[in-house]
Formats: structure tokens, C-alpha cells, sequence
DNA sequence: CGTCTTTGACCCGCGC
DNA sequence: GCGCGGGTCAAAGACG
């Protein structure tokens, strides 16, 4: 299986970035086309995760989560504490914690009577649902819906993954809700929550239209549950320590991405990794994405890996990122829009 | 029988 | 107000 990370975000900092933005420099028509659709991508993501060669498990079976399960937990800090940190470096309020209130999450949106949707209103909610279950039945047989409660965004990381695999197997069992064909690409889009209850966290899965062999997977919320995994042995091998991480506890993202952190803050491990195969190559893509070249963000990132100290960069297929930028939906959604100019600008220049 | 996928319908926000 | 598109629901069916 070959699977590539390119990057994660958080979109409802983008949110707020966006706002500020549009109300910061309207005069700049050149800000707003960037801002319509940017993202912050964190250095410490900035890089394309290539696990694609070398790889032992060549065949398709091969799990997610067995690329995750090399990961090093001696240091059980997720990418995405990083990645958060990073991203919210220049916004005041950190993702909420999992018993976020709807306030807290509130994105930034002054003027949405949204923020004091929380307990209070819901519970007078429930009063008025029930008057109006009762008509409601009887003129449909609809379910009710919640009325004047509009759910604030989750945190969302997304990250795109080189892979025939559609559904990768992050160790969390998940259902699929839905499926939507997406404009522009033939291929739908899978929606999908994770099975546990009372944990609402929800991921998106889409194939690029335009390199049909990368998944973006698209994840929304926080884990209220360690790592179910796994009846089938993918964490065969793994410290129980790791087990207790397990991706999930206090990091509601793939416990790759602690590997992937671990990885950048040792910036390459100078001893030869056990579990090298998998990762070594995370930090050699072609493809670097750093619209926020500041060192300050993260300083455990090396963001500009040497060719000769990671001798496998550019051994895969290079990510085409013109045919990402030209890519709709999640795509648009999650690169980063000056991404898209330098894309633009190389074109034009070629 | 429980779990999961499929799929059409519905809801809702947004832009025009 | 209307249409469009994204997101969600839930019934029905498949599967082990």
C-alpha cells in the first residue's frame, strides 16, 4: 500500500484567520482571492508524508493502522499538539477540550447568534420540540430537528494519503453515514463517525479526481475514547504504553501523526529506527508545503530536509500539485490558497 | 441477530 | 425567494 501524508489543518483557525483577514484588509483584492479558501499549515506538517517505498507490506491488505503502530510513544505528544499550537500561535483560544462547550467552540463569527446556543437553550429546546414533535408527527413523519441550534464547527485536520485504499484504518472503528457524489470529480465523497458512543468525532473521505491514487481524509472533532483497536492484531508488537496513547485519551487525531511528530522533533533520529521502512521516508517528499515559513511556529520542524541526509527523497512518483490545485472540494478546501499561486505563477511562467 | 453499507430524501447555509 | 451544494438521517438490504 502506498500512503502519503501531505499535511494537516485546523480549519476553524482558518475561520478566524479568514475573518480577521476580511475585515483587516478588504482594500486588498489580492488578500481576499488568497484568503477565500485558505489554510494554515503549520510547519510542522508543511512536509509530504511518503510511505510509499520500500514498504514491506506491498499488498493491499496492508492497514493504516499498521503504518501508524511504529510510531515511538516515548514521546506520547501528538504532531497535533504541535500542530495546533503552531496553528493557533496567532489566535488567542486552543481547540477546546473534549467536553467543549458550544461557546467555546464558537467560531468566530460575531454576529452568530449561535454562541449562547449551549445547555440553557437546549433544554428550553427540548420544551418547544416537544409541542413540536406533537405537530410535527402529525404532519409529517419526519424527525424532528433541532431548531436554532446551530452546531459549531469542530476542529478539522485533514491530510491526504497516497493510497488505493479508500477507508484507511486509523485503529478507530467507524461507520459510514453517508455518501455524496462531489461536484467536479467523479468520485463521491464517504462520510463517516466514529462507531463509539457519545464520541461524535466524524471524518471525511475523498479521492482526488485528479491523481485518483491520493485519499484526503478529512477529520472532524475529538476522540472521547482511547483507541479501540484491535481484535486483528494491528498493534501486534506495540508497547502497551503505546496502547494507552493509542491515538486516541487527550489527541483526537491519527496516531500517526504522533510518529510523524516524533519523527520531526528528532528531525531525523541520528540511530538507525527499528521501524524505519515506514517512516523514514515521511520526511523526504518532493513536495513541501510551507506557506509560513516562520521558525518560530515550530522549532522542532525541520521543514527544509537535506537531500543528502534523506537519501529516498524523490524516489516516489512526485505529488502533482498542479493537479491538486486544480482538484475541488476537500482539496480546495484544505491547500492552501497561496499554494495555488505559486502553482499559477509556475504555470504561467512554463 | 448485530453490524455495517447503501442510498434517496431531507435540512440548512450560502450566494445570486 | 430560489436554487445549489454540502452534510445528515434513516430505512432497507447485505453480510458474517
Amino acid at each position: 500500500m502506498k500512503n502519503l501524508l501531505i499535511y494537516a489543518f485546523n480549519q476553524q483557525k482558518l475561520m478566524e484567520e479568514k475573518q480577521k483577514e476580511s475585515t483587516q484588509e478588504r482594500d486588498s483584492s489580492a488578500e481576499k482571492i488568497a484568503f477565500s479558501d485558505q489554510m494554515m499549515i503549520p510547519e510542522s506538517t508543511s512536509s509530504l508524508l511518503d510511505l510509499s517505498t520500500d514498504h514491506p507490506h506491498k499488498n493491499s491488505s496492508f492497514r493504516f493502522i499498521d503504518m501508524l503502530s511504529v510510531q515511538d510513544f516515548a514521546n506520547p505528544s501528538s504532531i497535533f499538539d504541535d500542530l495546533l499550537q503552531s496553528a493557533a500561535a496567532p489566535f488567542p483560544p486552543p481547540p477546546p477540550p473534549p467536553e467543549y462547550s458550544e461557546v467555546v467552540n464558537t467560531p468566530a463569527t460575531p454576529n452568530s447568534s449561535s454562541v449562547s446556543s449551549s445547555s440553557a437553550e437546549a433544554a428550553a429546546a427540548n420544551d418547544d420540540q416537544k409541542e413540536e414533535q406533537d405537530q410535527e408527527k402529525a404532519r409529517k413523519q419526519l424527525k424532528p430537528k433541532k431548531k436554532s441550534q446551530k452546531r459549531p464547527r469542530e476542529p478539522r485536520f485533514a491530510f491526504m494519503t497516497k493510497s488505493e485504499i479508500d477507508n484507511l484504518d486509523d485503529g478507530y472503528r467507524w461507520r459510514k453515514y453517508g455518501q455524496k457524489a462531489v461536484k467536479n470529480s467523479p468520485f463521491p465523497r464517504s462520510y463517516y463517525r466514529c462507531t463509539s458512543t457519545a464520541c461524535g468525532v466524524k471524518k471525511r473521505v475523498e479521492r482526488s479526481c485528479e491523481d485518483t491514487t491520493i485519499v484526503v481524509t478529512t477529520y472532524e472533532g475529538t476522540h472521547l475514547h482511547p483507541c479501540p483497536l484491535t481484535p486483528r492484531g494491528s498493534f501486534a508488537g506495540m508497547p502497551e504504553r503505546l496502547m494507552l496513547d493509542g491515538g486516541g485519551g487527550s489527541s483526537s487525531f491519527p496516531p500517526m501523526f504522533h510518529h510523524h511528530h516524533h519523527l520531526y522533533q528528532q528531525q531525523l533520529p541520528p540511530q538507525p529506527i527499528q521501524h524505519q521502512p515506514y517512516f523514514h521516508n515521511l520526511l523526504t517528499s518532493p513536495l513541501s508545503f510551507n506557506p509560513n515559513p516562520n521558525p518560530n511556529l515550530n522549532p522542532n520542524f525541520n521543514h527544509n530536509p537535506n537531500p543528502a541526509l534523506y537519501p529516498n527523497l524523490v524516489r516516489e512518483r512526485p505529488f502533482s500539485l498542479p493537479a491538486l490545485a486544480r482538484d475541488d472540494g476537500l482539496l480546495q478546501d484544505m491547500l492552501p490558497s497561496k499554494v495555488f499561486e505559486q502553482q499559477k505563477e509556475k504555470e504561467e511562467e512554463d
